[in-house]
RNA sequence: CGCGGGGUAGAGCAGCCUGGUAGCUCGUUUGGCUCAUAACCAAAAGGUCGUUGGUUCAAAUCCAACCCCCGCAACCA
């Protein structure tokens, strides 16, 4: 059995569970039910980030212990990835204990590629951040928040020396050695890697207290992206344990807006550690609200949670996965959804698992006990190794669909009304075999109507008494 | 001249690389069927393929110019 490893991003824990987290875990949970369907062992790992000053700032705002605050939003998230049927087998948490530990140790071993370094810089008391000299010029020397005048500021950071990485991590990503899909967002991430500095990875202690302290230095604290990014090896026990097994991984799912990290700052510190770079990684894009981005501010937000109560979480990830461009911003409507549901999903599947099974039970058929219905076609199975979700549902949709033609043509009502028993039989039989067939290909997507499909035609066949996706 | 993607039926998209009757899904209309969740099946209507010009026997497809939309460039999932 191949070992495959599959990664979603960890989201932050200063807003609530959205779309786009969603998003992030129906692909990642369709890649990883995939691979474990064609014989391999998945790991599979999902977590949540937990460091910063915006999550402290939050928690301030709120008047809470910054790790009461934690602990109550990651709860929340777990429950959310629950409900979302994520199949992951391992959880990390940036403030784990464990987790921290093995951050300081990847941070020793960068050591050899960090330098100190003083950073001097406009800077916004109200934001309690460094503003960029062309922000500056725009503004006009004063914050448009808070009205106050840009100071002048120095502090020391320490630095990750990208350069000793870019020519190596070019060439991996122009030869696909670490793939970014789609094509378009790799064209995107080679510029940027040409223009990219040297990256701060910390922040004075008097600036940000919450996060993994920089070892041996008590006044620095390590910016959160290298302690957020480093939990796809921590969670495996890096570096204690031996993860050459799982480690790089199959594939990685972040949403567009963090490709960049994920495609420079995280494979120049695999390359820092001697370990290898991920085989994929795969950029979604957002999801807009009526063609427009979804923002609290223009109320146009959708919650993941309202969706999934409609018509349960198959519906939820079928759409998502069907009709959600996976690389590409693309559209969430609640027209589109329903009508997704109502035709495919109720009419289209639904529908023909009640008609076979109820001709089924009406004619007294029974499938042998040993069919095998467990194959993968090839190019179903292509296509899911492109990552090409939505293409493979499609083509196993097209069965399901044929299959509805099929009944109609050979019209085995007519076959019972005229006593043809054994051709009857026939019949019915390799349509049921044909839609479990469809049915193991649908699994990935819909893990639970896939496993009522598979129960309703085991042994004495009856119709379910409550249609599959039933309309209201 | 920053880099990149795109403009094809009411909507969402494929076709373009490797020119040769313009296709898919949904929606609309009509017909058929009755095993089924008023579900299913079939057929029809609907497009000057962003604009202009060029190459060619022939252009959605190749070339040029222009118009419009979007992504990245800027810690938004």
């Amino acid at each position: 059995m191949t070992k495959k490893y599959i990664t979603t991003a960890i989201p932050y824990m200063n807003g609530n569970p959205h779309i786009g987290h969603a998003m992030d875990y129906c692909l990642a949970d369709v890649c990883a039910r995939y691979l474990a369907l064609s014989g391999n062992e998945v790991r599979f790992q999902a977590g949540t980030d937990e460091h910063g000053s915006k999550i402290a700032q939050k928690a301030d705002e709120l008047d809470v212990e910054v790790q009461t605050f934690v602990d109550e939003k990651a709860e929340t998230f777990k429950e959310f990835i629950a409900k979302l049927g994520v199949s992951y087998t391992d959880f990390v948490r940036t403030t784990d204990e464990w987790h921290e530990r093995r951050v300081q140790e990847i941070w020793r071993k960068l050591a050899d590629h960090i330098y100190l370094a003083k950073y001097e810089g406009w800077y916004c008391t109200g934001c309690e951040r460094f503003i960029t000299d062309k922000e500056y010029e725009e503004n006009g020397g004063v914050c448009p928040d808070h009205l106050k005048s840009y100071e002048k500021l120095e502090e020391e950071n320490y630095y990750l020396r990208l350069s000793d990485f870019k020519g190596r991590l070019k060439k991996a990503i122009e030869t696909d050695e670490m793939l970014i899909l789609p094509d378009f967002r790799k064209k995107e991430i080679l510029k940027l890697l040409e223009e990219s500095p040297d990256m701060s990875i910390s922040r004075p202690v008097t600036q940000l207290k919450w996060g993994v302290p920089v070892p041996d230095d008590p006044t620095q604290v390590m910016y959160v992206w290298v302690d957020a990014l480093s939990n796809y090896i921590t969670v495996l026990g890096y570096p204690e344990e031996d993860i050459s097994g799982w480690w790089p991984a199959a594939a990685q799912f972040v949403g567009k807006d963090i490709l960049r990290f994920h495609a420079i700052i995280w494979p120049a510190m695999l390359l820092g550690l001697g370990l290898p770079l991920p085989r994929v990684l795969v950029s979604h894009g957002m999801v807009l609200a009526d063609g427009q981005k979804m923002s609290k501010s223009i109320g146009n937000v959708v919650d993941p949670n309202e969706v999934i109560d409609k018509h349960g979480i198959d519906a939820f990830r079928y759409f998502f996965l069907r009709h959600i461009d996976t690389f590409a911003d693309s559209d969430f409507t609640w027209e589109k959804f329903e009508n997704a549901y109502n035709n495919e999903l109720a009419n289209d599947l639904g529908n023909l698992v009640q008609r076979l099974a109820t001709l089924a039970s009406k004619n007294g058929i029974k499938l042998e006990n040993e069919t095998n219905v467990s194959k993968l076609s090839l190019e179903y199975q292509e296509l899911m190794d492109k990552f090409e979700f939505a293409k493979a549902f499609d083509l196993t949709w097209e069965k399901v669909q044929g299959l509805n033609k099929r009944i109609d043509e050979e019209k085995p009502w007519e076959l019972a009304k005229n006593g043809e028993k054994e051709k009857l039989g026939e019949c019915l039989t390799t349509l049921i075999v044909d839609l479990l067939q469809a049915n193991t290909e649908l699994s990935p997507f819909l893990p639970e109507a896939s496993k009522k499909i598979a129960a309703i035609f085991a042994g004495e066949i009856q119709p379910p008494t409550t249609p599959l996706f039933p309309k209201n």
